[in-house]
DNA sequence: AACCAACTAGACCAGTCTGTATAGTTCCCG
DNA sequence: CGGGAACTATACAGACTGGTCTAGTTGGTT
């Protein structure tokens, strides 16, 4: 039985698909600790620095777990751009099974909270950037490309989440070998 | 003294600018209150629907101010790929006046209430739908790739306003022939 | 002058927000 | 068995939320 119990990590996984769904300031820390079931006191042992400290260390799993995610499909497909449109499958079912409510992970946060809170405004920067890199690593290491590959991504995933429609994500993934230039 | 006064008007424009930058849930009505100078009796005298009901026109009045610049923009340069470079450096110029808060009018709202208001997330689509409207229009009626435009620069404005660097903007600028599939 | 609609003003309410304080419980170690 | 750290549990605080209510003011019309 672990001291350093898992009720922490049971916190930050509640909170990461809360933020997730939600966005921060839509999602109060009451909600958190129902949900999660865990008292305040609890909560203000294990982050004392609040929902603040809270957020930031959600970021950073949700990030790492699309990061992990990534990896394992550019690792299995070596043409990128099939390897980008998995991920845009990847997405789009996420999006679908929970009745679009889950689109990026942390795009509602970072455009809710980070203009206010510079540590969670570099968590979101350190999450689009890994997934960058992820994709950069398979693109020759051609990082310019790999920013309008996530922008494109990003952007579509946002317009299927508002539009409760994939139609986005597919425009974007049949125009991705145009976007990245092969022909493949 | 126009009777049907301008303090309707001023609230909505005051709205739409807090939402914008802050998002729904992060702007409190004393505040939309406080900077449009006006009180609690007004707002609820001219918006019986409450926030939701400001949030709606809010919406609508951001998205129409960005559908007739970009109008104006498409209008006055042919080659729609010069074009959205030209719509780029608009909110790249945005951004950068306001010190990065204020990217997109309407995703930020889009994220962080369109889950829970149905009215406002049919705003938002109504003002995604307009701005691609437009852009197809230069587009040969190309729906498709006008989404995957619309989505580039939105994916775009979101990485340049989290990271604070325009980079992202530029690098979907330079890569909108190839997006577009056109040699211009 | 009288009237009525349009509109303003702000007090007020109940609920929620993040955050604090403190008493209590659990569990390992000696 | 005893002591102390790790952790939980809950009550509470103060500020702020969106929203309601009613009294008052303004201004055009007859």
């Amino acid at each position: 039985m672990p001291r350093r119990t898992d009720t922490r990590r049971r916190m930050v996984r509640t909170a990461a698909d809360l933020f997730h769904a939600q966005g921060y300031h839509a999602t109060g820390l009451n909600q958190v600790l129902a949900e999660g079931g865990a008292p305040k006191g609890s909560l203000y042992f294990h982050f004392p620095g609040g929902k603040e400290q809270l957020a930031v260390e959600a970021i950073a799993l949700a990030a790492d777990d699309l990061c992990t995610a990534l990896r394992a499909v550019f690792e299995s497909t070596p043409d990128p751009v099939e390897a980008l449109t998995k991920a845009l499958a990847l997405l789009g079912d996420r999006l679908e099974r929970t009745d679009f409510r889950e689109g990026c992970p942390i795009s509602t946060v970072a455009l809710d909270a980070s203009a206010e809170s510079e540590p969670i405004r570099e968590a979101c920067v350190s999450a689009y950037d890994s997934w960058q890199q992820v994709i950069a690593d398979h693109l020759d290491g051609d990082d310019a490309l790999a920013t309008v590959a996530l922008a494109a991504i990003e952007g579509a995933v946002l317009l299927a989440r508002t539009r409760r429609d994939l139609a986005p994500l597919h425009a974007v993934g049949t125009r991705l070998a145009a976007l990245i230039g092969r022909t493949s």
